[in-house]
DNA sequence: CTAGGGTTAG
């Protein structure tokens, strides 16, 4: 492109001129004349000024690359530009680089750079971002250690750029580097640089760095909290990003949109009921305009606080929806186990002729799975390559979800055996938990190989394994596996049960006697347990993974913190009302029917968040069906 | 003349 220009230069500088350049709408049209005497009567740079050639000034050069709208609009500016005079103008010459880079024409971008000979600190750092902005991280970091190497000024523009690179391509090591770098030049105080430091350890999953570094900060401004709220989210620090995000507003800082979004996607992860009223009631206290990210990002909140129909009124009360906000509404039904409201919406999109996206059918296969609807699920699923979506592993993972635990285990296992797409480790988790369920010891065994060997270091794998065994009284292999756990140190995820009372949260784990209210915990439990057995329950000590007498293992059953969660929460609330409980794994299968029995016996309804969905529990049965 | 943080699944 370059050449060309330098080609046309001469031709130009030879007595030639742009006769007519028009951008109106910035569709370019141009033409070359020798005839000298038409010059510039009717050039318009920008949209709605005419000037003659000599009183254009460097704005109406800048303006008129603003409004390029592509590459080549923007080589017919720089012709110009060489024409004039004007590339003397850093600020021009400048903004060239700038546009080039933003159409991804690098070469051109780089080719001006090299020969803008006196450059200023604007024309490093949009050289840096250029590449930055095409994912060149070898070329970014080139330029970078140029300037560095320069002893050039470090500004926060440079900086960040290059952090954010790091951040992108996960390399902490250059980022530390980085973060050396800014230390020296006594840049690491800004807020762009340290709000870009912060960022990228946190995205390089070193959360205690970021931590240290943000709370370092002589200043944070607005964004600086916003990431570093996002940030605790990201690694699970969700009640942290709940007191900063208090601490933020007590330190006089006014959140905006992003900043919105940003705690109610952690009050989604966190799933707190209580706190999704908070925030939403703050929002409309606030005024503040919903739009399409703030109003999906809310219907995702309280669908995962478990409130379905305020994420539907949410849906409905937005005047904007894209792909997103229909896809989030849709999953959302799908983890309330309301497939029929999914497959409805799904439809209600397609005569709107709004195409659904790849995660728009993992949300409504999901639906299908967690549903048991399994001929509709294949119709969606053979529905995909209509709108242009082929099928990747995340749907030949639902799909296996669906048919496994429908017990259609041979066509599962065909599905796998002819599919032409890699398979991964949760696509085998998905058969291996199918075979849990219908008890099929023979394909898990085989299926359990290929899977620890893809993911040796997964101790969900062996769970389900031995859980498999266990339930076949196969407690050799059982001891087997928790041998091989060891030797790879791994240990099993402790499974945490939480409830709201009083507006506090609640975590109890298996036999927890920490709680202040302990004695009457167990005792509340031992009183209901006998009322739930006289109602017809019965222990499965089919979810006990330890070789011991059937009383042994009733009593450890007793002792799961669902039970403890849920007890509490009966002698905590008032009669009547509706307990909320989360668990971060998925609920027991004994605590499943136990709750089933305790919603009938005590008159409760009770809804349950575990890993994977959500269950309601009501007059003796559960929203799922059993079918999870 | 350059610039930051924000939405759906698993």
């Amino acid at each position: 492109m370059l050449r060309n220009l330098r080609g046309r230069f001469l031709l130009f500088s030879s007595n030639a001129t742009i006769n007519k350049v028009r951008f109106s709408n910035c569709s370019a049209a141009y033409a070359v004349s020798d005839d000298s005497h038409e010059q510039s009567s009717s050039v318009s740079l920008t949209d709605s000024r005419s000037l003659p050639e000599s009183s254009r000034d460097t704005g109406d050069y800048i303006s008129a690359i603003l409004s390029c709208k592509s590459v080549v609009d923007v080589g017919k500016i720089h012709a110009q530009v060489i024409v004039n005079g004007f590339l003397q103008e850093l600020p021009v010459a400048n903004k060239l680089i700038y546009i080039y880079a933003q159409f991804r024409a690098i070469a051109d971008a780089e080719a001006l750079f090299e020969e803008v000979s006196v450059k200023d600190s604007v024309s490093w750092s949009v050289m840096v971002g250029g590449f930055a902005k095409t994912g060149d991280f070898f070329n970014c970091l080139r330029v970078f250690r140029q300037i560095v190497r320069l002893s050039l000024n470090l500004d926060n523009y440079t900086l960040p750029i290059v952090i954010r690179a790091s951040r992108d391509k996960k390399d902490v090591v250059v980022g530390r580097l980085i973060h050396e770098v800014a230390l020296k030049s006594g840049m690491d105080l800004d807020c762009y640089v340290c709000a870009a430091l912060v960022g990228m350890y946190a995205k390089c999953g070193m959360i205690d760095d970021a931590c240290k570094l943000f709370d370092e900060m002589p200043k944070r401004d607005l964004v600086t909290w916003t990431v570093m709220i996002g940030a605790c989210a990201d690694s699970g620090r969700l009640d942290e990003s709940w007191v900063l995000f208090e601490r933020m507003r007590n330190e006089g800082i006014v959140p905006d949109r992003a900043a919105i979004v940003t705690i109610v996607n952690a009050c989604a992860k966190l799933g707190s009921l209580h706190k999704a009223v908070i925030l939403h009631d703050y929002i409309r206290l606030m005024n503040f305009p919903v739009g399409v990210i703030l109003g999906t990002a809310l219907i995702d909140m309280h669908a995962k606080c478990g409130n379905v129909d305020a994420a539907r009124e949410m849906f409905d009360s937005m005047k904007e929806r894209n792909v997103i906000s229909w896809s989030a509404m849709i999953a959302a039904y799908g983890y309330h186990g309301k497939a029929t409201q999914a497959l409805e919406l799904f439809h209600a999109m397609l005569e709107r002729r709004l195409s659904p996206n790849e995660i728009t059918f993992v949300s409504l296969l999901n639906a299908c799975s967690h549903a048991g609807f399994v001929e509709e699920g294949l119709e969606i699923f053979d529905l995909m390559p209509k709108y242009g979506t082929r099928p990747n592993v995340k749907h030949y993972t639902c799909m296996i979800d669906l048919l496994g635990r429908a017990g259609r285990l041979d066509e599962a296992r065909e599905m796998i055996e002819t599919m032409s797409i890699e398979k991964d480790e949760t696509l085998w988790g998905s058969f291996l938990g199918a075979c849990r369920i219908h008890k099929n010891v023979e394909m898990a065994e085989k299926v359990a190989i290929s899977l620890l060997e893809l993911q040796p270091q997964n101790p969900g794998h062996y769970i389900l394994l031995s859980n498999i065994y266990a339930n076949d009284g196969k407690w050799k292999e059982v001891a087997k596996i928790r041998n091989l756990m060891n030797q790879r140190g791994l240990k099993k995820v402790p499974g945490y049960t939480w409830i709201e009372a009083n507006n506090k949260t609640h975590r109890f784990k298996v036999g927890d006697r920490t709680h202040p209210k302990s004695k009457e915990i167990y005792d509340a439990l031992r009183v209901l347990t006998e009322k739930l057995e006289k109602a017809g329950y019965v222990p499965d000590t089919n979810f006990v993974l330890h070789d011991v007498d059937e009383e042994v293992k009733v009593g450890m059953l007793s002792l799961h913190s669902e039970k403890l969660a849920l007890a509490f929460g009966l002698i905590a609330t008032p009669e009547g009302s509706l307990l909320r409980i989360t668990k971060n794994l998925r609920v027991c299968g004994d605590c499943h029917g136990f709750f089933k029995f305790a919603s009938l016996v005590t008159r409760r309804e009770v809804v349950v968040r575990d890993a994977n969905r959500f269950h309601c529990f009501k007059e003796g049965s559960c929203s799922c069906g059993d079918y999870w």
